[in-house]
RNA sequence: GCGGGUAUAGCUCAGUUGGCAGAGCGUCAGAUUGUGGCUCUGAAUGUCACGGGUUCGAGCCCCGUUACUCGCCCCA
């Protein structure tokens, strides 16, 4: 028996790698169009940091991380948390006060598999701190909007909406606690246990008699006091002013502790069960929460694996990758070891190179570079090492031209 | 943690009522001495996921296990 890969990860061979090489690269120049600076954390952090910003009621933190040295430490499960470890233990707002940072890294969550989700994935993420400015709020999901058009897609959903501070969140709760224990015997078996554990999660629920429920059931709006319902209107008339289309969805809520006031998703209904692409919002107390001078912050993260998905499902063309220049072909042993140090020279002036090194058949060593889809081909054998000349045959025109062995360093490879 | 589906060549998949393990693609080689694509010929690659059971005989039927996969939960 093989030794496979861990349930839940993924394997990215060539094409795949390149695949996701050109996401990446998409996505990091409109991370500099906007005028985010990419930064990098550890790979783990101390499982305390994800306890406290997380939420330690968090499914994520109460029975998806992978923690090792006795639990000290934590394979990152998302990337808000260590960027903001990192914003206070290098005093960025010292360094200007409002930081527009950018990640791509991957991330890990003891879940089972299902389309959409794995146990290491990647995220493309933005976090903006020091502003609560509701044009910030506007100019992220402004972002996310743009990056999704550079791929073309524009079949989603973006819901807003604003689930205001803990203490008006904790007065919706009750209120909608109450609501829904009134019709305790209709909900369905999970709503019910979530109504002790989390109710608000109860607004996202898939099941009919739930939605149904639901209807009538209390809105968060009502519960916000004047500055979020103001910060709302002034998100939805940015979005508006930039035309970007937008559904407000009052049941919107987040799994995370730290979301305050505004909160976003943008959904696609290309991708099956999981169908968010991204997701988001303020979380203005985390900072503070997590032993810093208060700031207000708005972030989002991405799943890249979500967003290929999306992307092989409209057939999106890939770029090709640069292809190789010339092929040499060789014949005998004195051939072969003269390939070696053209190889290298021709390298070393950046021209991309190959050849044969199973001392094949010429016409294998063809097929080969056909194959290979190189421009040009050369054949080394005694001939040429005796006369000093080889033919140079451009691959899509069969035509050949002499040059000199000195003449395949300085060919013009077009 | 709980459900549904699937498992045959590197890949995509056929395999009838239980009767010799298959196709296409890919790979490799050959088709007159050292030249690719098209075509033709040939070859290699299998613990039919694993372990039991039924049967004269199991890829096929039954039981168990594992893996993958899609859902629930939760989330990107």
């Amino acid at each position: 028996m093989h030794i496979s890969r861990p349930k839940g990860t993924i394997d990215f061979l060539p094409e795949d790698a390149s695949k996701r090489r050109h996401i990446e690269e998409l996505l990091r120049n409109a991370a500099l169009l906007f005028n985010y600076s990419e930064i990098r954390t550890p790979a783990f952090e101390k499982t305390e940091l994800f306890r406290r910003g997380i939420g330690e009621n968090t499914d994520i933190v109460s029975k998806e991380m992978y923690s090792f040295s006795n639990n000290e430490f934590t394979l990152k499960p998302e990337m808000t948390a260590p960027v903001i470890r990192a914003y206070i233990e290098n005093s960025l707002y010292n360094i200007a006060p409002v930081q527009k940072l950018y990640y791509i890294a991957n991330m890990f969550r003891h879940e089972r598999p299902q389309a959409g989700r794995f146990r290491e994935f990647s995220q493309f993420g933005a976090e903006a701190i020091g502003s609560g400015d509701f044009r910030i709020d506007v100019e992220l999901i402004s972002f996310c909007n743009f990056f999704l058009n550079s791929f073309g897609i524009n079949n989603f959903k973006i819901l807003l909406n604003n689930i205001g501070s803990l203490s008006e969140r904790r007065l919706f709760l009750e209120d909608l606690k109450d609501f829904l224990k009134g019709h305790e015997t209709a909900l369905s078996d999970d709503s019910r246990r979530r109504l002790v554990i989390n109710p608000l999660r109860i607004l996202d629920s898939k099941d009919p008699a739930d939605i149904k429920i639901l209807e009538t059931a209390p809105v968060i709006f009502n519960y916000l006091n004047d500055d979020n319902k103001k910060h709302l209107g002034d998100v939805m008339n940015g979005l508006t002013r930039l035309g970007i289309v937008f559904e407000v969805d009052y049941r919107l809520v987040r799994g995370l502790d730290y979301y305050t006031s505004t909160t976003f998703e943008i959904v696609s209904s290309e991708l099956g069960a999981q169908n968010a692409i991204l997701g988001g919002g303020r979380y203005d107390m985390l900072i503070e929460q997590l032993g810093g001078k208060p700031a207000p912050a708005i972030g989002f993260a991405c799943g890249l694996e979500r967003l290929s998905m999306i992307l092989e499902k409209n057939s999106y063309q890939y770029p090709a990758e640069r292809k190789i220049d010339l092929y040499i072909v060789t014949s005998g042993d004195i051939a072969r070891e003269k390939s070696l140090d053209i190889l290298y020279s021709l390298r070393s002036k950046g021209i991309l190179c190959e050849t044969d090194y199973l001392n094949r058949s010429v016409k294998a060593q063809m097929k080969e570079a056909n194959k290979l889809g190189v421009s040009y081909a050369v054949v080394i054998g005694s001939q040429e090492i005796e006369t000093g000349t080889l033919r140079i045959k451009q691959m899509e025109t069969g035509k050949e031209e002499i040059i000199t062995f000195d003449g395949i360093i300085n060919y013009k490879y077009v």
